[in-house]
DNA sequence: TTAGGTTTAG
């Protein structure tokens, strides 16, 4: 009987083979070799449906997997069966059954090129003297026919990123590292860029052609998964490359954990099985933990001046407006806390519901998009819901006004994945935007839009700040000041003045150890620094060390200034800039500023005899895009510059600033807001500080020195609370939660009072 | 064929 079926045994190395036979492993296999005494064991990874040949005889085809070798691009084979063996095979052998052939005939592979497997083939039959010995390993109750329905559905082998081979066609799993949304190529078809991650911790870009926007995979955020199969891989600038080919195909999951397993994909037919699911669950866990995704959704409430976002959206109106550009109106039922640009358009030329369009007019955005993203944006259908990537919001001031606005643009091109999105109806994020919509009260936002905002909350109703404590009760101030500290209340009550009332004096540096506050250095203390420091040229001998690589040269300028930058490696490599720290020697604030701005960190030092080291801690110790960061001199013991390499070493260093001082022996000073804010209720009036990173404005306070939008807020926000010009009884009210607490010296003791857990909200 | 990630400069 040349197929026998052995019996189910659980180690392999007992299978009772024929003596004089050997294992040969595939990658030893050639054409024109002896191998009459060897057998070829390997897993069914794929069986094709028994047919016939064009002269009459039986012909199945099966793909054993070699799994001594998994990663080798010869790791799996073709085995061509023909004859009563092909009849014989196609009955009884299924998926994962183990199989050893012996007496085979070992051909070149017309096909291997295509699909990646062993460049050889085996050729099997009983004419040959072919022997087929398998381990069923599964109980057996189907028959032949139901076998053979099962090979009709092939069982897909998957190779990690990390194994993959130039010239070969495979299947893959990934998580979505990177991707740019499709976008209309310069050819023929439109064209998305994926980058995927696995847990081999490789990445692999695929560049996916397809005329068929539906084709390509739907891709809406980084962490999603996906599922390629018959993609081609190909060595392009020393880098492995993924490509659309003939049959390729994907599915595309979700990458949140938990979240139900429903594949996207455009395939009518395809395979997924309760392993593929089991695989789909194990990659968002390890994705969960491994990739970095795109933090919470930025809604054009929160939309920042010089900030490139993603904005989930509907679109209500379009309108071409040359040939460059086209203007999207959209919106996403929360109000830009900035005046806003309106691109404009002649009313005929503005596609839209104009009704909607009206109501709209103070949420909804101009987005103006550029250039090749123009055609897509012409297709698109009014009330759609969109999601585009990388807008800019951008800073700008007319000369006739007198606050600057921001406008929304998407530039040309597609770099950092900018482009449009149209997101189905079944979404997550679409199904919980869509509510969100009908939950805004249209009739409110126009009425509140026509106030302007020192109206807001005026005499008609109360003005609300939001405390985190909504189920404690308000205490009158004069029972607050008739009582003994600490405690903590709940209270309503008007803002008649603050301090200081020029806000930027409000932000101080605060160390969290000696409990000091000090005032924030001007640019001038630095300047002083920086020169006094320059004197000192850099020492030769501290060029290029282990862990950074080192430039230097000389100023054409009088005093010969001598400027030496060291870039710190990261992993024995250089990164790129925007994850890279310098450490620089004799430069100037503004050559600091220049840094600054492309660089992740920079750290102003000198050189010593034997080291490093930094300056004068009235220096910043540290710069990160505007914020300078300080050490408290009192409190700080400066440690060797060079542990900076442990956190060099760290695969991918975030230079927190909290981080970079622990390493240096910095104990960080902190931003804050100190005010005084004086509170009355008609039964008292008390005065209490107000001591707020970031929470009470929402601004955090390491910023508002260097950014003039943020300024503008903050007062904005003063003026709203406490309207300059109003008397008294004209105030708005606010809620607010305070604590007590005492101090005591020797001479006297007296109560203070804190606010807290409360942040501003500009309507309720 | 197209693009081959690493922000426009309106």
């Amino acid at each position: 009987m040349p197929v026998q079926l052995l019996k189910i045994i659980k180690d392999q190395s007992e299978i009772p083979l024929p003596r004089h036979l050997q294992k040969e492993h595939l990658k030893h296999l050639q054409e024109g070799y002896d191998h009459t005494n060897k057998y070829i064991q390997g897993i069914v990874v794929l069986s094709y449906p028994l047919t016939k040949l064009g002269d009459g005889t039986d012909f199945f085809k099966i793909v054993l997997q070699d799994l001594d070798d998994l990663c080798s691009r010869i790791s799996s084979i073709n085995v061509l069966i023909h004859g009563k063996m092909a009849q014989d095979c196609a009955k009884v052998i299924r998926h994962g059954d183990t199989f050893i052939v012996a007496g085979f005939k070992v051909v070149e592979s017309p096909t291997a090129r295509e699909d990646g497997r062993h460049g050889c083939h085996l050729e099997v039959s009983e004419e040959a003297g072919s022997t087929i010995y398998y381990i069923d390993t599964k109980p057996r109750t189907t028959t032949a026919s139901e076998a053979t329905s099962i090979a009709v559905a092939p069982q897909y082998v998957y190779t990690p990123l990390n194994c993959l081979k130039d010239g070969t066609i495979v299947n893959l799993y990934g998580v979505v590292k990177f991707f740019k949304p499709p976008y209309v190529s310069k050819g023929t078809d439109y064209c998305s860029v994926v980058t995927l991650v696995d847990p081999s911790n490789v990445k692999l870009t695929c560049t996916l052609f397809n005329g068929n926007l539906d084709s390509l995979p739907k891709i809406y955020k980084i962490g999603d998964i996906v599922r390629f199969h018959r993609i081609k891989i190909r060595q392009y600038n020393g880098q492995m490359q993924g490509i659309t080919g003939a049959g390729f195909a994907s599915l595309t999951f979700d990458g949140t954990v938990g979240a139900p397993v429903v594949p996207r994909t455009s395939s009518r037919a395809y395979t997924f099985t309760d392993e593929e699911h089991k695989t789909i669950e194990e990659l968002r866990v390890w994705a969960a933990r491994n990739v970095s995704t795109s933090g919470p959704a930025v809604k054009l409430s929160s939309v920042q001046p010089m900030l490139f976002f993603d904005l989930t959206c509907q679109l209500v109106g379009k309108a071409k407006v040359d040939g460059s550009s086209f203007l999207l109106k959209v919106w996403d039922g929360t109000k830009c806390p900035y005046p806003s640009w309106k691109v404009p358009v002649e009313a005929k030329d503005l596609e839209g519901e104009k009704v909607l369009l009206r109501q709209l007019r103070h949420l909804s955005v101009d987005i103006l998009v550029y250039d090749n993203h123009v055609q897509l944006a012409t297709s698109l259908k009014i009330g759609s819901f969109l999601r585009i990537y990388s807008i800019h919001a951008k800073q700008a001031s007319a000369d006739n006004e007198a606050v600057s606005h921001i406008e929304f643009h998407l530039h040309g091109g597609t770099c950092y994945g900018r482009g449009i999105g149209i997101l189905p109806e079944n979404n997550l994020d679409v199904k919980e935007l869509k509510a969100f919509l009908e939950s805004v009260d249209l009739a409110g936002s126009q009425n509140m839009e026509s106030m302007t905002s020192v109206e807001l909350g005026g005499t008609s109703g109360d003005f609300t700040v939001l405390t985190d404590h909504q189920d404690l009760n308000n205490t009158e101030l004069r029972t607050i000041m008739n009582s003994t500290a600490p405690q903590q209340y709940r209270i309503r009550a008007k803002l008649r003045t603050y301090k200081p009332q020029k806000l930027h004096q409000s932000v101080k540096l605060h160390c969290s150890k000696c409990n000091s506050l000090q005032e924030v250095p001007d640019g001038d203390d630095f300047d002083f620094i920086l020169q006094d420091s320059a004197i000192t040229a850099p020492n030769p001998e501290l060029q290029n060390a282990s862990w950074y690589d080192s430039v230097m040269w000389t100023a054409q300028d009088q005093k010969q200034r001598k400027i030496a930058i060291h870039f710190v490696r990261n992993d024995e490599l250089l990164q790129q800039p925007e994850h890279t720290l310098l450490m620089i020697e004799g430069g100037t604030l503004k050559e600091f500023w220049k840094l600054t701005k492309r660089f992740k960190c920079v750290i102003p030092v000198k050189s010593t005899e034997d080291d490093l080291e930094l300056l004068d801690l009235s220096a910043p110790f540290l710069l990160q895009g505007n914020v300078k960061y300080y050490g408290c001199k009192q409190c700080s013991a400066p440690r060797p510059i060079k542990n900076l390499r442990f956190i060099a070493a760290e695969e991918h260093p975030s230079w927190e600033p909290t981080e970079i001082a622990q390493v240096l022996g910095i104990e960080l000073l902190q931003y804050v807001f100190i005010m005084k804010f004086t509170l009355v209720d008609g039964t008292g009036a008390i005065n209490a500080y107000l001591f707020d990173y970031e929470k009470f404005f929402q601004i955090p306070a390491s910023e508002i020195l260097t950014n003039s939008f943020l300024q503008e807020k903050m007062q904005m926000t003063m003026n709203t609370l406490c309207p300059p010009g109003r008397k008294l009884g004209d105030l708005p009210w606010l809620e607010c939660f305070i604590k007590s607490y005492n101090v005591r010296d020797a001479t006297k003791h007296q109560v203070y009072y804190q606010i807290f857990d409360t942040t501003v909200a500009e309507d309720v």
